[in-house]
DNA sequence: AAATTATGAAACCAAAAGGTATTATTTAAA
DNA sequence: TTTAAATAATACCTTTTGGTTTCATAATTT
C-alpha cells in the first residue's frame, strides 16, 4: 500500500466520468426500467405496475437513473413523463469499448483456432 | 403495483445474465484494477501497490471481478496471478448493444442540426 | 529449521442501498 | 368546492458493501 498517488496509475477521470451511469445501471430493476422506457415514456404509475415493489421504491430508483443521466423527466399537468436518454449510456459504453480492443482479439483467436479445427479434419480424410 | 408476474415485461434472463458483470464494474476501485490488468497480469501485491486500501480489501475487490468472470485467477507457486477476461465484459456490452439503436439515431440527429446549423450559416455568407 | 513473503479468511464496523409505511402537496374531476 | 389521483418526501428498517484489523497457512529464502 501505498500513501502518495502513483503518476503511472489510471487516472480519474477515466474512471469517475462513468460512475453516474454504472451506478445507475449495477441494479436489475433499474436496468428493466430502462428497457421498457425504450420502448415508450411512461409516468411512475405506469412503471410501477411491471414491478412488484412500491412506488416510492420505484422513483427512488428513477431518481438513481435521472443522477445517471440515464433518464430525463418531464412535467404534463399532474404527472411525469419518464423518458430514456440513450446518450446517458455513453460514458459507461466508451468505458467498455476500451476493452473492445482485447475481445476482439481474443475472438480472432477463437475464430483462428475454430478455423484450424477445421483444416485439421481435413486433412485427416 | 401487482402481485403477478406480467409476461409482457423484460424477460429476466435479459437481466440476470449480465448481473455478475455489472456489479462487478459498479465500483471505481474495481473498474480501475481492470484497466491495470489490462496493461499486464499481476499478483494481489501488484494490484495493491497501486490504490490506497490494504490488501485485503483489494482481494475483496478481485474476488467480485472473479464472480463476475472479468478475471481469472492462476497460481504459481506461492503467488496468484489475475488476469483480465476481456470476454467476461461481453455479457454487459451485449445489454448495453441493446440500445445502440437508439443513441445511433439521436447521434444522426445531432449530426443532422449540426449540418443544418452549418447550411444555414452558409446561406447567410 | 527458522525467518520471511504472499496470500486467504474471519470478525467486526460504518455507511450506503433497497425496501416499507406514512404524510404532504399539487392537479384534475364530480 | 369537495373528492380523488398522481406524485414527492420523510422517517424508519434490514441487508449489502467497502473498508479495517487480526490471525492462519503455504511457499521461499537464508
Amino acid at each position: 500500500m501505498i500513501t502518495e498517488t502513483n503518476s503511472n496509475d489510471v487516472s480519474n477521470s477515466q474512471l469517475y466520468e462513468s460512475q453516474g451511469a454504472f451506478r445507475a445501471l449495477s441494479d436489475p430493476t433499474r436496468r428493466g426500467i430502462l428497457m421498457l422506457l425504450s420502448e415508450r415514456d411512461m409516468t411512475i404509475g405506469d412503471v410501477s405496475e411491471h414491478f412488484d415493489i412500491t412506488r416510492a421504491a420505484v422513483k427512488k430508483h428513477l431518481n438513481i437513473l435521472q443522477e445517471g443521466a440515464l433518464i430525463s423527466v418531464r412535467s404534463s399537468g399532474r404527472e411525469r413523463i419518464n423518458k430514456l436518454e440513450p446518450l446517458g449510456l455513453k460514458s459507461a459504453v466508451d468505458w467498455l469499448n476500451y476493452f473492445n480492443h482485447f475481445w476482439d482479439q481474443k475472438l480472432s483467436a477463437l475464430q483462428q483456432a475454430v478455423e484450424n479445427e477445421q483444416n485439421n479434419h481435413k486433412e485427416e480424410e
